[in-house]
RNA sequence: GUGGUUGUAGCUCAACUGGUUAGAGCAUCCGGUUGUGGCCCGGAAGGUUGCGGGUUCGAGUCCCGUCAGCCACC
């Protein structure tokens, strides 16, 4: 079998790396930006869009397909790509973070998790293998492991807690992966979700186990959920100083431009967030010469479009006094060309950062974003 | 012309028999959002209560006059 996992350049001066990850005949280099597609589809953008801003893999979510529209209904389309119509890599989140996000509504036990669906609020369970069992319906390309996500700040006895559960879960999860993946060729990847909070020794036993389990990879879960960024990236640091380097790192839910631009230097390979999306819908796009809002009285006549230097749709024809229009219109339209301009954005982040790898040049690539971004916003 | 009725923020409306600094929604302006519970969350600005008198310790509220809109009747 060819190997999955293969790292093509690491910068000089950093840890920063190319990599490329073959999953079911489906190569994603990276550093790579994933935008979410939660329940079927990236917010606002049909799979064209998402095809045309440079997606090579995408996020989906277990907990939101398994309530709606159902297992059956993507059994019956031969899973999640099939029903969107797209063939990009889809990896699946597990549900554990609405485990987390969902909090009022649940109950944790040591095999599982109870808890009321947000939709009609009928009870459901989920245990490790149901969440593996689900995610071969959806037959997504990486999957995750049911985990247990605590908020920041959290106590040390409630992270170890935490963490023991989550093993626990990991465990069974890829002894069942292993058993129902048997026969299915090409075989989805699966990855192990490194949880405990900002406690250094928990971060190293989650690591330990997730790479002797025989994980394909590392989901970093746990972060961004309320400690603050320079806590966050004391424990990233750490955690890509020791993570094995033949797999694959991927920070969940980081989306923030500096934030993955850091977090690249450190060694992280993949990355995932609603922002991009979920900001564009509140009228907030990401620029070369920084955020700006596109609801703000200066944009109303501005005949420029969002990012001189963005190579998408909307930025290829659109003027910024038209977004203004439509955003405070509340036209759709507005959420589909935001949208597709700020995942774009990221992705091409992504392209320069390969860029500067290449050329052993991170850190004044890194550079040379900052001093662009940090500027005022961008008046013409 | 006579009688009635209504004038409060840019808009639509609140404010018990007179009682702290006249409120809210929308619009406006400015932020926020990190493994998405689909137009979200937070903050700010905005008033000579049509105008002029009067009564009262105190008037958006009561009285008189006046202007404007609406309704009815001559």
């Amino acid at each position: 079998m060819k190997n999955y996992f293969k790292t093509i350049k690491i910068d000089k001066n950093s840890r920063s790396r190319i990599t490329e990850i073959y999953v079911r005949n489906k190569k994603i280099i990276t550093p790579v930006f994933m935008p979410v597609a939660t329940q079927a589809s990236v917010k606002a953008l049909s799979s064209q869009d998402i095809e045309e801003v440079g997606t090579q893999c995408m996020l989906s979510n277990t907990y939101h397909l398994y309530l709606r529209p159902g297992l059956e209904v993507l059994k019956k389309f031969g899973g999640l790509g099939n029903f969107m119509k797209t063939d990009k890599a889809i990896l699946t989140d597990s549900g554990g973070f609405q485990v987390y996000s969902l909090s009022n509504l649940r109950k944790i036990t040591e095999h599982g998790v109870h808890f009321s669906s947000h939709i009609d609020g009928s009870p459901h369970f989920f245990t490790p293998e149901k969440v593996i069992d689900y995610q071969s319906a959806i037959n997504s390309d990486i999957w995750t492991h049911l985990d247990v996500c605590v908020k920041n700040p959290a106590e040390y006895e409630e992270a170890k807690d935490a963490l023991k559960k989550t093993k626990n879960w990991a465990k069974k999860s890829i002894e069942h992966f292993k058993k129902i993946t048997q026969d299915i060729q090409p075989k989805p990847k699966i990855l192990a979700i490194i949880q405990g909070s900002v406690y250094k020794d928990l971060r190293k036993e989650s690591l330990e186990w997730g790479y002797e389990l025989g994980f394909d990879g590392f989901a970093l879960g746990g972060l961004s959920v309320g400690e603050t960024k320079q806590e966050m990236f004391e424990t990233l640091d750490y955690i890509t100083e020791i993570a094995p380097k033949d797999k694959p790192v991927y920070f969940m839910g980081l989306g923030d431009p500096i934030d993955i631009w850091t977090a690249t230097k450190y060694g992280v390979d993949m990355y995932d967030c609603v922002l991009p999306t979920r900001n564009a819908r509140n009228g907030q796009a990401l620029t070369t010469y920084g955020k700006i809002y596109i609801k703000n009285a200066c944009y109303k006549k501005d005949e420029s479009v969002l990012d001189p230097e963005c190579d998408c749709l909307t930025c290829k024809n659109y003027s910024r006094a038209y977004l203004s229009h439509l955003y405070k219109s509340g036209e759709l339209l507005s959420h589909r060309l935001i949208s597709i301009h700020n995942i774009r954005f990221l992705i091409r982040q992504t392209e320069i950062m390969r860029k500067a790898i290449e050329e052993d040049r991170f850190d004044d690539a890194f550079n040379e974003f900052l001093s662009k971004y940090n500027q005022t916003k961008l008046k013409i």
